[in-house]
DNA sequence: CGCACACTGTGTGCGCTATACACAGACCAT
DNA sequence: ATGGTCTGTGTATAGCGCACACAGTGTGCG
């Protein structure tokens, strides 16, 4: 009920000002800062951003962030607000289906523009408001089913955690094309060379289906897609067995 | 083919020795580093975990474990290698769906053993022989379906996805019940004064249903095992769809 | 209207981190 | 025996998050 035992940081991005009250007026928001953040870490990865690198891209000191995110766990809160923006829009008159395929589609979209989003250390359930936006509206794409609203919770956190799964099976937050099919070749190499066939049959046998294209190592987006609809058809099934 | 390109912390890992050579012996074991660095993990956090804390757990100074691994990467390595142990041993008489049960639960269980592990961040793909015996146990839990490699490999890769993410949600880190039981009521609070019906219908309805039991926000195994079969129903519908 | 005080951004400094580098001693192949 | 190589150590550096004291700013109240 009290709304002060909200943290500060979520005041400020729930646009929950406190009014008018004495002394200078602050000399940026909270998003000014969220978005330097951002900015340095498309850029440099999660660990470029420091404290006073944000400070400095702002032009103040170090310390003067503080005045605004109480940690540096507060700045990555602000850092996902920012970085996942609003939710996409999704056709209620479609299939639940191919709602939530869109869903988890500009969802994975977003966590391939942003990789450093995966090295976030997640510390707390989300409370921000583009977060429960997603939330909600990945909730929404099960409107037209008989799911249970907790079974639509677990059905989007399933997909959720799918999402982002694969994609941190992509993600070695390498991003030119070149250094990831090395990285692929270099891996399958080693694969080959430690999993023998006979202490590692099933992972041997992996292997030596395609031995030129190998291990496609890169989660590319028809084996994303390949899985994802995997997902899908057992929250199919169980929407099945309440029809029926 | 070359042996030689294999990092030093895997090759030690795997066992390769360098054969005899001049100098002083090594006073202990790469193995001896990941079994004092887990210990202080698992007390502590994964950042309770730092060179010097490591290296004063084994009573030396910090710059020696330099002689062993590379960087604080590699120990993470050896974390991970002594941390997941061996996999179970799965009955082959039985059906695939029990048997990737089994192995899910018994990797759910070592997350909630050593949480930190979801805090690694994970830069390359797996390569040390405890974790490629996991993979190796996953993929054989299918032996007796008609899947591919390629689609043992991505429904074994689904349930490692799965068994991860929900342990990301329940591991906020607090290894006592109560202090969990506090943050969900917090949460729970928090979310229904935010969560507003107007602007949130899809998680205020989630909310209200069980007005006393609320978000049960703590995955429990029920939970735990409900979901999971989501998944290996869409295994299985995969499978149907082979034999038809 | 003016003053008091809460709030702003700044500067200094502490303890901690990972790790580069130089060095003294231990040991094995020769 | 000895040379060369490996061991563990000591010292040093750059960076980090953040505590704290401070000077200035501007609003609400008297």
């Amino acid at each position: 009920m009290d709304e002060q035992e909200l943290p500060r940081v979520l005041q400020q991005l729930w646009g929950i000002e406190g009014r008018s009250r004495p002394g200078p007026k602050p000399a940026f928001h909270i998003s000014d800062i969220g978005r330097a953040a951002v900015k340095l870490a498309d850029a440099g990865g999660l660990n470029a951003v420091s404290m006073s690198k944000v400070a400095a891209e702002l032009g103040f000191t170090t310390m003067s962030l503080y005045r605004y995110v109480g940690a540096k766990d507060d700045l990555y809160v602000v850092m996902l607000e920012q970085a996942f923006g609003e939710p996409p829009a999704l056709d209620p008159t479609k299939g639940w289906r191919e709602q939530i395929t869109a869903w988890a589609q500009t969802f994975r979209d977003g966590l391939r523009q942003h990789p450093w989003i995966l090295q976030i250390p997640i510390q707390e359930p989300p409370l921000s408001p583009h977060q429960l936006a997603w939330m909600e509206a990945g909730l929404q794409a099960f409107d037209s089913t008989p799911l249970t609203p907790q079974d639509r919770l677990s059905a989007m956190l399933l997909v959720n955690i799918y999402v982002r799964g694969t994609a941190q099976l992509t993600a070695n937050m390498l991003t030119e094309p070149e250094a990831v099919q090395v990285a692929d070749r270099l891996y399958t190499e080693r694969l080959t060379m430690l999993a023998t066939p006979d202490r590692f049959p099933g992972i041997a046998a992996t292997l030596e289906v395609p031995p030129d294209e190998g291990y496609a190592g890169d989660f590319d987006a028809a084996e994303f897609g390949f899985g994802l609809d995997t997902v899908l058809d057992g929250i199919q099934s169980r929407i099945d067995r309440l029809t029926s």
